[in-house]
RNA sequence: GGACGGGUGGCCGAGCGGUUAAUGGCAACAGACUGUAAAUCUGUCGCUCCUUGCGAGCUACGGAGGUUCGAAUCCUCCCCCGUCCA
């Protein structure tokens, strides 16, 4: 474990108590909202979500965002947060959730992270490195030198980030995009600055929870739910969101189930190919999800669904016990 | 009974004499991930073996024969499936 002393935006005293905070992670359908929900509940705990879909207003069918009357009464923080048209990135979120974290611990309350998108977690844990936001005037006159050329920018790269080029592949042009962005705005290779150290949160003490139940009923269950999805109001929803207005080129329209339920609308998938689809791509996420976090660091792996009694209880328990030690802590100094 | 069309690796589906263990896609498995990450991208994918190499051997394109230096690809017979005519 590495620490950096670069945090300007957690508590920075290195002896300073820890608090506590709970972080709830896992694939998509693995039922990690109804086990935040029990954790906030038993714990004096506040939710803050950590999915970079949920976070957008009036997608909610799609993406199994939990209704307002479900929510029990617990506070849940960067849900509904940005318009459809807004970019948001990991920055954004990290930068926002760390605010969210701290007025949860002023006011004396648990912290419960509760979310599927790894990237967004580890923004939020371990922190970005120092460098440029994203330009979309620089990108753009990127992506037409892209479509001058194909493979042009990658070997841009190759010649200003030789480090970055070969980690990151030809084909991947997102990446390379970003990785030329950071050289060129911040006039360093993006290697070095991420070597120059990241943001890591400070102050809190983590349980890292990561829900993993088995591949076949997490499958089937997602398929299921998908279906449902269509069943009841998808479509309607995302016909909604298009009258007020949002283009369909927007972001979130292109996740998994928004996407195919706009093809299905414009008339080019049939209804069981658009559904077929959105399975398809869900379990692929799913798949990619528990990927990402088999390399996260110091996480405890729970093997079954949170909406599961048993694995319930068996969460609440281990939480409680983690809440004595974290209180215990600071004394044992003494 | 007759006329066509077809049977290809877990599935779909190309190939239609050689450089084809056989393009693609799906499924499966593994992985990457440095500010739009539900995105984007990569690898493996008949079996066995090893000195892990654009390695060796084996088994493969419904079945059995045949033609050929050589066949998934051509011929014969047989077995299935589909459409049409009786």
């Amino acid at each position: 474990m590495t620490t950096h002393s670069l945090d300007r935006l957690g508590p920075a005293l290195p002896d300073a108590p820890e608090l506590p905070l709970v972080a709830i992670l896992g694939a998509t359908g693995t039922g990690k909202s109804t086990l935040a929900l029990e954790v906030a509940q038993a714990f004096h705990g506040e939710i803050v979500n950590c999915d970079s879909l949920q976070v957008y207003r009036h997608f909610d069918i799609g993406t199994a965002k939990l209704p307002m009357a479900e929510r029990r009464g617990i506070p849940h923080h960067l849900i509904d947060i940005v318009d459809p048209h807004e970019t948001f990135t990991a920055g954004d979120f990290a930068g926002r959730a760390r605010r969210a974290l701290a007025d949860i611990a002023a006011r004396g309350r648990l912290p419960v992270i509760c979310g599927g998108t790894g990237f967004y977690w580890r923004a939020l844990d371990a922190g970005l490195f120092e460098g440029p936001t994203r330009d979309d005037a620089l990108r753009a006159r990127l992506s037409a030198r892209e479509q001058r050329r194909a493979g042009s920018l990658h070997r841009l790269l190759r010649r200003f980030d030789a480090a970055a080029a070969a980690r990151i592949h030809a084909h991947d042009m997102p990446k390379t995009v970003r990785a030329l962005e950071v050289r060129l705005l911040a006039r360093r290779p993006m290697t070095e600055l991420f070597r120059a150290g990241r943001r890591a949160l400070r102050g809190y003490r983590a349980l890292k929870l990561v829900l993993s139940p088995e591949r076949a009923p997490l499958y089937a269950r997602l398929d299921k739910r998908c279906e449902s999805m269509f069943e009841c109001g998808l479509l309607e929803e995302v016909q909604r969101i298009l009258n007020l207005g949002f283009s369909p080129s927007v972001k979130p329209f292109q996740s998994h189930g928004y996407k195919q339920a706009l093809q299905l609308l414009r008339g080019e998938l049939t209804r069981e190919q658009a559904l077929e689809l959105a399975q398809r791509n869900t379990r692929r996420y799913a798949k990619r999800q528990m990927t990402w976090f088999r390399r996260e660091p110091e996480i405890e792996w729970i093997a079954g669904f949170g909406d599961d009694r048993v694995i319930a209880r068996q969460v609440l328990e281990r939480t409680a016990a983690f809440l004595t030690l974290a209180n215990q802590k600071p004394s044992e100094h003494f």
